[in-house]
DNA sequence: CGTCCATCTTACTGGGAGTAGGTTACCAGC
DNA sequence: GCTGGTAACCTACTCCCAGTAAGATGGACG
């Protein structure tokens, strides 16, 4: 009860709890939809507020993105760094993402729409999205392609960042495929391609 | 110089007119950026009459996404006409797609940002246009799997699609790589990962 | 020449993004 | 406890743009 009815609260906690019901309301309604005054309300906060931390209704998605995009990182990350070779670090990276896209639907939703962006003043911050997972890829292969043909090792990075995002859409509509058997689907593709050129 | 103070236009013609328009302002200033006014505009034409062809902002997007569907669905599926195998099918096909997005940027464009209509009233014209492409992909396909592994063909051709997908955008940042050599590095993954599972 | 209707227009409404300028709670330090 | 001072907050706007109501006009055909 003493915080039940607490207005005053500082920067940081307060763009927290922003962002949260930001989230929540973008990835509900889609960004268009979504009004700030809603989500002003929800915050239980005047719009103006939410100008004043975020600047504009693209900065908060923004921010929200970047929120998503940091959680996605670790868990991709963490997930690779017991791999034995380069063939078990995609494999587990690739697990622990559509483990992601499954549990945290909301997260994910907002980082497919990232897309909306492009063409909005937004499209180097959403470059900046891209190529975190393209370069978590590059990384996982580069001890394993043949130096001399870059050109190809970053189309291959391309190719199975927007093959497996393709994957997880498709995943959306099929609850019956599981984390395990997605990554099996991609691993089976993949793999086989990959090897050719890994040395 | 008859046609060219011509105000009255029958609606066939208007409409195309319209499309075409649309689709380089859309293009341009990107779909959010772009106003019916200015549209309008440069039709030479008052705001309700783009209303009264297309009901709404939206359903103009629509129609020009649809213009570009048709020419995409139309190159792809000529290019795989002469085929002598699934592999060659797929090859050509590719190539075809390839030469499209750098030939028809501005169509191509448009069905990107298709994308962005995620989470609107049109996501289901949206999955129409998805499923275009992946039809035609698990068509090329459909006779070289395993029956009984429907499910396992139909993420492949979500896969080859994304994959694509992400591939062509790849290249329009890389001038240098002709839609030859996208279609090899394409291949190149790909179909060594398929043919495992080609009968 | 008149009548019908498809094409087209002017002139509005509504709603949401973004802002100017004032107000209030909280925390110093006395 | 009282008094600045500042960070958090609000009311009350403007402006822009999607979408609309109601009417004007060109021209095909009798």
């Amino acid at each position: 009860m003493t915080t039940a009815k607490r207005k005053r609260m500082p920067r940081a906690d307060r763009m927290r709890q922003m962002i949260e019901v930001a989230e929540q309301v973008f990835s509900t309604r889609g960004y268009a939809a979504a009004s700030m005054d809603e989500i002003a309300e929800l915050v239980g906060v005047s719009k103006p507020m939410l100008y004043e931390y975020f600047n504009s209704k693209e900065g908060l998605l923004l921010a929200c993105i970047r929120e998503s995009r940091a959680v996605l990182r670790e868990v991709t990350e963490q997930a690779t760094v017991g791999a034995v070779d380069a063939e078990d670090a995609l494999r587990r990276g690739l697990l622990a993402f559509f483990v992601f896209i499954r549990e945290r639907r909301q997260a994910w939703s907002l980082l497919r729409h990232e897309m909306a962006l492009i063409g909005t003043s937004a499209a180097d911050e959403v470059e900046e999205t891209r190529r975190q997972q393209t370069d978590l890829i590059a990384a996982l292969m580069s001890g394993y392609f043949d130096s001399g043909d870059d050109l190809r090792a970053e189309a291959a990075a391309e190719f199975v960042v927007g093959a497996c995002e393709r994957l997880a859409i498709w995943c959306e509509r099929h609850d019956e495929v599981s984390p395990a058997t997605a990554t099996e689907y991609a691993m089976d593709v993949l793999w086989a391609g990959l090897r050719q050129r890994a040395r």
